[in-house]
DNA sequence: TTCTTGTGGTTCATTGAGTGAACCAGTGGT
DNA sequence: ACCACTGGTTCACTCAATGAACCACAAGAA
């Protein structure tokens, strides 16, 4: 029910760090809707400042009204100010670039990051939805997360067969040790290290990752990561809500 | 056109810092709508995340999603990461409670504030939205903007007669003198000053202020921060898009 | 120049999605 | 036992959403 609702909204969700402004018939397109249709939504989306025309481009973008709301959530469910201050002090830790993820029903929505001050570092711009099987930060859902979640989540992948044989394995194995590692994300040599962010009554509420160039992953600097992941996610159990 | 879009929107936009959960049929009352209408849109804009279903007090609040859009919008368009460091900066300078607002189409919504670290201060917890005429910066807001969506907004408000005719005098003296100030809001005795951001093409972008209680109103104390907000304007000016 | 192919935007007859009165079932107070 | 609230659900009616077909325009090619 309410279809016109779900298609403004998931015209909404096409805007993305890698895809921030849209013309009508590209929307039209990714969004799989008559051109009409969208025009309808997005003027109708405008009005409200959801979304923002951008006369220069003839393109459409997400609109300051999307901060109000954000603010409103924010006031309403702290978030983002309980988990900067922490990242913050991850970062100082271990000089690396720190993040924290929430399951979004597709995939891990990067909530905050804070990155290295490193000349040679990972860099967090432009990315906003890290996948479930490939990255720490994912392993570490799949591993910790209400397992019927987790089903449903890759379900919806598309994984089978082998693949999700694999995948239910590397749960395990995170599972047992606590934490998830990864040495690559798509072709790139990246060093990344996770850990579940669990609620005071157990239940999976992110994951706090860390990330580096290879180089830099001795045995030393591991430890001195993990101790830092595990103290910051000591904090954020005792202070987020739920 | 799209009417249960806009429907949609508006039931979004009852949520705020004041009212940060509703219940179905209080949502219905402040909607406008009936019982079922609003229980279809809750449920769909609850599906993506947008909405939150808060079991424990059978209420609705908003939902991660926001974040997320938020997140995109400001890597689209970065401002509250441009804004929050000219404010800290400010609060080191004055000691004061600091912010800067965008009008949203009704009323100044804030877009970042930082406050004070002193016993005595002017809080902006809970706060996200600034009435046109009685705060500093909405008459400057009046004062600076486009005087067709100042009349507009004016309009909406449904101020007339004497009070539009004090209210227009009012945002002479702002323009003529550079800032506004005012000395309560609504039955407080609250100091306030605020003075525009202009983009580098001239047009209004939003308000930067100041405030403190009354006690700290002096000249001195004063000149300093109008120098302080002259400083912060300058670099937003620049900094900012558009 | 002219043709093609793209864009953003608009119209309008058709129809199915959205609507709300009326209906549960539950709860807390009197 | 009653009342006045909740949150949630049903279904016949109808009006709002739909999309094919339509502009006007712009950029590129022949």
């Amino acid at each position: 029910m309410a279809l016109v609702l779900q298609r403004a909204i998931a015209l909404l969700r096409i805007f993305s760090a890698e895809t921030p402004e849209i013309g009508l018939s590209e929307g039209s397109r990714l969004a799989g809707e008559s051109k009409a249709t969208v025009y309808r939504l997005l003027t109708t989306l405008c009005e409200s400042g959801l979304v923002e025309w951008v006369p220069a481009r003839k393109t459409y973008r997400l609109g300051p009204a999307v901060l109000e709301l954000a603010r409103v959530r924010e006031a309403t469910v702290p978030l983002v100010s309980v988990v900067e201050p922490v990242l913050e002090e991850m970062q100082e830790q271990t000089g690396e670039t720190c993040h924290f993820s929430r399951f979004n029903g597709s995939a891990m929505a990067v909530v905050a990051s804070v990155e290295s001050r490193r000349v040679n570092r990972i860099t967090m711009v432009g990315v906003d939805a890290l996948p479930l099987c490939t990255t720490a930060a994912g392993q570490v859902f799949l591993a910790f997360a209400d397992p019927r979640i987790v089903a449903d989540a890759l379900a919806r992948t598309g994984i089978a067969g082998r693949d999700l044989e694999l995948a239910r394995q590397r749960a395990g194995q995170v599972r047992d040790q606590g934490y998830a590692t990864v040495d690559h994300f798509e072709d790139e040599q990246i060093f990344g290290l996770a850990c579940p962010v669990l609620g005071r009554n157990g239940r999976f509420l992110g994951a706090l990752a860390v990330t580096a160039p290879p180089s830099r992953n001795t045995e030393q600097h591991f430890r001195a990561i993990l101790g830092s992941l595990h103290e910051g996610c000591a904090t954020l159990t005792t202070c987020l809500p739920d």
